[in-house]
DNA sequence: TCCACATATAGATCTCTGTCAAATTAGAGC
DNA sequence: GCTCTAATTTGACAGAGATCTATATGTGGA
């Protein structure tokens, strides 16, 4: 399956430093950490891809099938598996093949990441 | 001043909905909201966007003028102008002018809408 | 084995975007 | 008014990206 789904990102901001407020806000970003940052959120600056992972986390047992994914837009299906390889490849979601259908689910840490870079963090259990 | 900075955005994500959990896994994007996120996302889907962003934040009264901003990267002034401009017609920041020097700040109110739209909420004092 | 169906890849095309050099606008001070 | 500096606009160009058609791969059933 050759080398298209290497997760790239430990992308370097780490969750104790978030404690007050968004990375972001606290101190500047290095340019390692927005090198790191920026292909996450172009991942998911696409009406399409946002449409997807959406349409994915709130699916059925939280994972979908291509096939219910391709019929909720007006693209072809090889336009839907090129986005959802994008997101694959940011480390956004997650695939396996069942038999005939090949099935995606999102990998909630990777947003959540994303979430804590923005904004100040869910208080844990305060 | 021409067109350049209508603040687009009133990004249809409402934020009683977030009270359990990010709205991009409650229950799926509608096309409409997908297409106003989207832009949002792109303003910062970008390594110099980003760290300029979290420079303008972390500066002294949180706001910088561009002669600080353009000091701390390899590029051109108008590279740099262009990048605010783009962050400012996404409404992620606001400028003004006193004197010689321009000014930047930090719209706060959008980047937590992103946040939100991502990750869960902060407790209100819970 | 062969066919039908579900996905993925390859290649082409058109558009969008990041960058720079050159020219322009805006203030401040002489 | 003139000139210096700060910042933006314009125009050009190269590289990235979204989409399609055509083709390939993989799986299950006749």
């Amino acid at each position: 399956m050759s080398k298209q789904q290497l997760p790239i990102i430990d992308a370097g901001v780490n969750v104790a430093d978030a404690a007050c407020c968004a990375p972001l806000l606290c101190e500047p970003l290095s340019e390692s950490e927005a090198a790191e940052l920026a292909p996450l959120f172009k991942a998911i600056a696409d009406p399409v891809r946002l449409r997807l992972l959406s349409l994915i986390a709130c699916h059925e047992d939280g994972e979908a099938c291509v096939c219910d994914l391709t019929v909720a837009f007006d693209l072809t299906p090889p336009t839907i598996s090129h986005h959802l390889k994008v997101l694959k490849q940011a480390g956004l979601i997650d695939s396996e093949r069942r038999g005939t259908w090949v099935y995606y689910w999102i990998n909630p840490g990777m947003l959540e990441r994303l979430s804590v870079v923005l904004g100040p963090r869910v208080a844990e259990t305060a």
